[in-house]
DNA sequence: GATATTACTTAGCAAGGCTAACTAATCACA
DNA sequence: TGTGATTAGTTAGCCTTGCTAAGTAATATC
């Protein structure tokens, strides 16, 4: 059947970049509820990992409301994954910790999107992976580059 | 505060790629609320560019369920996005169309995401750009390209 | 010390995912 | 030919995770 002449015939290299990564990512998380923590379990992990966190602070890295990340939060704590510990000098403060159990599943969750991801690059020439990590460099300047990278809910 | 040691200290080319694919996403989709038509409206609609599908065909290619497809399809057809069609052969079978209205609304979306990339690659230089399109090149192969890229919920 | 602000929680709603169970149409074949 | 199996989609009902609005408790301000 003939294609709709909707779409340019040679996608421009934006559109490419777009669809690469969207089909990268669905590629790396199909691994995900293998881990048992759910997945925005394990992106709010991913920000504790680099230290305890207040819960407006862990709301706002993962980009959702107070509400949603005070009930994923209270879910975490019910299933051991976290802690909650109150502020010793401000009482309204809570202070949110990944527990050694929470961690375990993080680097679980991530190794398993990496390796699939690992898989893919281990087919390609040496060069080949030069490029791309050459072209990754590039993202992360335009991105602005994060220390700890991040496993989100996508 | 020192970072604890949970990761290696420099990430991998995988775990970078995976990073930089979600950071770029994460902009990307920062204007999908403004065309007035859900994530999962959007992605159905650019399975739906390329020709009327049925409903499995396109639960199949959105990678969910046939109820949640069947709910989404009955919700487009409310909006105007999208008409059902009973195939003239088999009463059983629904085709799938997209209307004019749901292609202006993908489009306009897809327009949106992809301005943001393009505005990001903008400021690079023309040898930069080219590093990238290597890249996104190798990774469709990678990953298997698909002819007709696609907006999905991510 | 009264009032405002801040940090979080509770309540209730919507979207979008799922499974189980249903209906209707078609197929297969004795 | 007609009956049982299969297929396509729908309905019902649940779960998670987003949201806003409104409430509570602690702290800051004047």
């Amino acid at each position: 059947m003939r294609r709709r002449a909707t779409r340019t015939a040679r996608p421009e290299l934006a559109d490419r970049l777009h669809s690469a990564a969207i089909h990268l990512l669905r590629r790396a998380r199909r691994t995900d509820p293998l881990t048992g923590v759910s997945a925005a379990q394990l992106s709010a992990l991913s920000v504790l990992m680099s230290g305890p966190k207040t819960l407006g602070e862990l709301a706002a890295a993962e980009q959702v409301r107070a509400p949603t990340m005070s009930r994923l939060v209270s879910e975490m704590e019910r299933t051991g994954a976290a802690r909650k510990v109150v502020d010793r000098h401000d009482a309204r403060v809570l202070r949110i910790h990944a527990t050694a159990k929470g961690l375990r599943a993080l680097e679980r969750g991530r190794a398993m999107r990496i390796t699939g991801i690992e898989r893919l690059l281990a087919g390609r020439s040496a060069s080949e992976r030069a490029t791309v990590e050459r072209a990754v460099t590039l993202l992360e300047e335009m991105l602005g580059a994060r220390p700890a990278p991040h496993v989100p809910s996508p």
